[in-house]
DNA sequence: CGGTAACGCTACGGGACCGTAGCGGAAAGG
DNA sequence: CCTTTCCGCTACGGTCCCGTAGCGTTACCG
């Protein structure tokens, strides 16, 4: 068993891999079939049948491909650590080889058992590093004890996704920007303005 | 020309149409074909291509039939209206015709320009609404006067619409109650939580 | 340098769906 | 009642894609 050495076997999962992401973001999972995969890679049909039982496997694989650790930034201050992660998160929306894949995802998870799964893995692994975060500043009183973090894991990822999905305005640094700050004033106003003074750096931020 | 008086002509489309967008929610864009729709809806294909040109025609169809005119509650506070209008969004989401169909419009969108059409009219109809409430508060003075009515937008929408299609969160109206309080405090707290108290009945709402 | 494993190619039967044609029957409406 | 319109049915050719078989050819690996 060579398990992966083969040259030809790494460059072929690789070539087929890059292709279908090509073609999921330009044609959709309808329109990636085996055959257009074969067409266009250059790769025979024959030979991603060696590779993949068909069509499903090839696709769970794709996206599978895509996923990517997200780094823990820990700046020290709650604000800091969620504009690194909600900019991330805006930039890989705009570009990168995931946004036109999303919402793909998310459709094709509605109705197959299998890709649903692959998306909440995907989705979890993303939270895990925000919901850290989150609860590290209410470790350091940035946020009220009672702060639940999903909701505040909602409210940073929802209006970046919905302005992607949905209205479609501008996903820059200065839209995640003002999310952060907003979601902040909302659960601190909750016990007293005085606590966003706690924060250095984070002060009203007029921008204009 | 008896335009859709012939009843034989309203039923047949009727019967279609809802057939379509159970196929739709069932099993996606792609699984909605002619012949899928004339076998469960009892509809002869080709009766069904004497009324559609063909599956993208019939699709866009069914899409357009779910459009509801969203109504403006003006209960006379911001709160009120946003509550109002957030809570109906949430149950559509969770339930209802439109519940399974907004990610595969979504999706569709993304590479049909038709679809793509549609979706954008769909959503301008929806934010319309919103957008004038939250004019309506920022002319009352419960919101700064340089709010981006857009912003609110995304904030209140977004966190629903992520709930759904990735963290998976209850839907409730609790739910929506916390994001409309949160992302009002998360605005009134630029200027000073006093504007909190101009607002009646919408105080810091401490709800457990 | 020889054996093995991977690849490309052609070919094939099969299935799903497309979109149309032609006909007979039934329901609407003047 | 009688004409028009709509509908259901069967049948068809065409296209796309599936998944597999068989056979050379080439690249790797020891």
């Amino acid at each position: 068993m060579g398990r992966a050495t083969d040259p030809r076997v790494r460059r072929t999962r690789a070539v087929v891999i890059a292709t279908a992401l090509d073609l999921l973001a330009e044609r959709g999972i309808a329109g990636t079939t085996i055959e257009a995969v074969a067409e266009r890679s250059g790769v025979a049909k024959t030979t991603i049948y060696r590779h993949w039982d068909g069509q499903a496997a090839l696709i769970l694989d794709a996206f599978d491909s895509v996923r990517r650790p997200p780094v823990d930034p820990d700046t020290g201050t709650l604000r800091g650590d969620l504009l690194d992660l909600v900019a991330g998160l805006a930039a890989a929306l705009s570009a990168g080889p995931a946004a036109g894949l999303m919402f793909a995802l998310v459709d094709a998870a509605e109705r197959d058992p299998q890709v649903a799964a692959l998306h909440r893995r995907e989705g979890e692994a993303r939270h895990a590093v925000i919901l850290r975060a989150v609860e590290r500043g209410i470790d350091r009183g940035e946020l009220p004890a009672d702060t639940d973090p999903a909701d505040v894991l909602d409210q940073l990822a929802g209006p970046l996704f919905y302005r992607r999905a949905v209205s479609g305005g501008a996903l820059d640094r200065a839209f995640a920007e003002r999310i952060v700050d907003r979601v902040l004033a909302g659960h601190q106003g909750r016990v007293g303005a005085e606590r966003i003074a706690a924060d250095p750096g984070a002060g009203t931020a007029s921008t204009a």
